[in-house]
DNA sequence: TTGACGTATTCTGATATGGGCATATGATCT
DNA sequence: AGATCATATGCCCATATCAGAATACGTCAA
């Protein structure tokens, strides 16, 4: 088997550096592929191509307007992500520091008391 | 030119759903490459081949004991991730929805100012 | 209708991926 | 030293990737 398709889900989808770029820029609203095109300095059909695959993820919407396609960013795609990855905030964020050391002392405390009480 | 090497980063790296499952696990504390293969039920090649990405994108620490080599999570090279999909967390949060409406407003405002006043 | 424009799709080629299997390496035990 | 355990590496294969170029498609204007 070879890697996964990038079309599966949002992670495989934001791997590309060139999809994050597209999608920064449609944060600031409704973009024509044209507008992509110049704004990222990269090829039409490339452009079409990373849109399709935000589009099959569900991070990009689109909308026809006359020959022009607006897309539009769909953030809640990324959520998963986000989700994923603040499970280790606490792994470099000082302000969970504290909390974890607590954590740890409770836990140890847990591992004295063994089946004593209980 | 094919994908940017999945060592390249660790948005490339946790785009292969083992390695999520590996720093989760490893989430819970530190774990030989046995235990690993085991809990991931995985064979034990890739389990080392995968561990070599996310070692090389810094996401896990090894430590050598004996004939055992006990990784341990590095979440640090995770933050890059959180810091960009934390950019879009409004676009799904309902706590800044309210905020975004004020935002727009503003805009909206300032579209209409034109080149007016200022 | 014809042609220009805006975008999507197709094809090709070089390269990278991940799994499976065999094997190398290194540490421990007898 | 030899055997065994724990892990890493190498090789092969089927497949997926991305870029580039050509082209197809749909819409609008003359």
């Amino acid at each position: 088997m070879a890697r996964a398709a990038t079309t599966t889900d949002a992670f495989n989808a934001i791997a590309e550096p060139r999809r994050r770029q597209l999608l920064d820029v449609l944060a600031g609203g409704e973009r024509s592929v044209g507008e992509l095109v110049s704004e990222l300095g990269l090829a039409q059909p490339q452009v079409s191509k990373h849109l399709r695959v935000l589009r099959e993820v569900g991070a990009v919407d689109v909308r026809e307007d006359g020959r022009q396609r607006l897309y539009r960013l769909n953030g809640r795609a990324l959520k998963p992500i986000h989700d994923w990855v603040s499970e280790y905030e606490h792994t470099w964020d000082d302000r969970f520091a504290a909390v974890d050391v607590v954590l740890e002392e409770l836990q140890q405390q847990e591992e004295q008391d063994g089946g004593r009480s209980r």
